[in-house]
DNA sequence: TCTCCATATGTAAATATTTATATATAATAA
DNA sequence: TTATTATATATAAATATTTACATATGGAGA
């Protein structure tokens, strides 16, 4: 029921076509949410029969006539009271953490090339995000303008780059991790294989000390 | 077609019942996965008609049979290559981001309210996982064993915590935002209310400064 | 010139996910 | 005493999501 919300917010700030919000999702809300077009027409026809939203035609030249959705009373309704009602509880999916989970079941040295490869998709979504923040803060130092709207927006950026910025490093961490406790992997090609734990405690103590002390960390 | 994976990846640990499964998703893998029984269910179903899964029934008294599962070669054909095989490009849904960035919509006090209420959910998931993290080392420790398994739980372990440390240094980065911004809602009641920006220019500048600075932080 | 991409709308079919329901026992908490 | 929680299985129905198909034009690049 997430999707309603997501496209009633949107048009709760301009008017926009299913196409419209498609490329939204695609770029900015990127940070925290994502649909298909197949998915966004008919969720935008259900929205317009309990007029939450009403459509007009635009046409244009050459092109297919555009379908611009409108938000009614009814939707800012609807939008206000779903950001004020209390949040979800955290509901994460994240495949790629699930297939580290799981990679004690291949050699040490593809661990580390699936490590780099992930890093890589994440270095290019933060440049992605870098580029975006960057507009946006030139975009209010231009205008002289600052409104709610732009506070919640960079701070749902920031956190969004953070998000890929720590992602990075984790990975990093972990490869280093890996590189260093190679040796695990090559003693056995059983999944059971185990070293004298000594050749690796100081390191783990290290990691599960840095673990635990996180939370004191300052920024 | 993750939560397949998620299955066989777990019963190429242990043997275990859909119920036992459940739990595994409610504790540790919450981390990075979830669902319901009924679909767990189902799905174990499939992976036996598939033949990448045996089941036997094990009575007990009292309570009902316990249907334990198995891999069998093919499952672990399946799980070894979904591990080495290239990861999906990331799919973040994350409905309480998707509130924030909509509360321009609400009063400055209720964003405040809104986001303290989230930083004390996460606090919760936090301290539950730092349980798992010194339950995790004292077991390490006690046993004297280190292995593969035990290195990338230790490392999603890590992902997590630190998940949550940073979303709650972020709640409150921005409550503290917030507070400091409160008189852009001031104004009037219309989205589009505005303040003379050199009221929180800045401030905004070392949001966006620290915000495009973050890369270059050394942990 | 031909193919791909962007613009723009959608439908259909297949999957995946969530919520509700059903059954049964034992222990624990209010 | 009554309600809830934990153990265990599972189905049914409702939703949500993804993938594939279908149509149409204009522009950019190979």
């Amino acid at each position: 029921m997430t999707l309603r919300h997501a496209i009633l917010g949107l048009l709760s700030k301009w008017d926009a076509t299913g196409y419209d919000i498609k490329k939204e999702f695609d770029d900015f809300m990127s940070i925290f949410w994502h649909s298909h077009l197949s998915q966004i027409y008919p969720e935008l026809n259900k929205l317009e029969a309990e007029e939450l939203v009403t459509s007009r035609l635009v046409p244009q030249e050459g092109k297919p006539d555009r379908k611009v959705y409108s938000i009614t009373n009814g939707g800012i309704d609807e939008i206000t009271s779903w950001v004020g009602a209390p949040p979800d509880i955290p509901k994460i999916k994240d495949s790629f953490l699930m297939q580290v989970f799981f990679m004690d079941n291949i050699s040490a040295d593809d661990v580390i090339f699936q490590l780099k490869y992930y890093q890589g998709v994440r270095q290019k979504r933060l440049d992605e995000m870098k580029q975006t923040v960057q507009e946006a803060w030139e975009s209010i130092v231009e205008r002289q303008i600052m409104t709610p709207r732009l506070l919640m927006s960079s701070a749902v950026l920031r956190r969004g780059l953070e998000q890929e910025v720590q992602y990075i490093r984790w990975c990093e961490e972990t490869i280093a991790l890996v590189e260093a406790c190679k040796s695990l992997w090559d003693t056995d090609t059983s999944p059971d294989s185990v070293l004298p734990f000594n050749d690796a405690k100081e390191l783990m103590e290290n990691y599960y000390n840095a673990t635990l002390a996180l939370e004191n960390d300052e920024a």
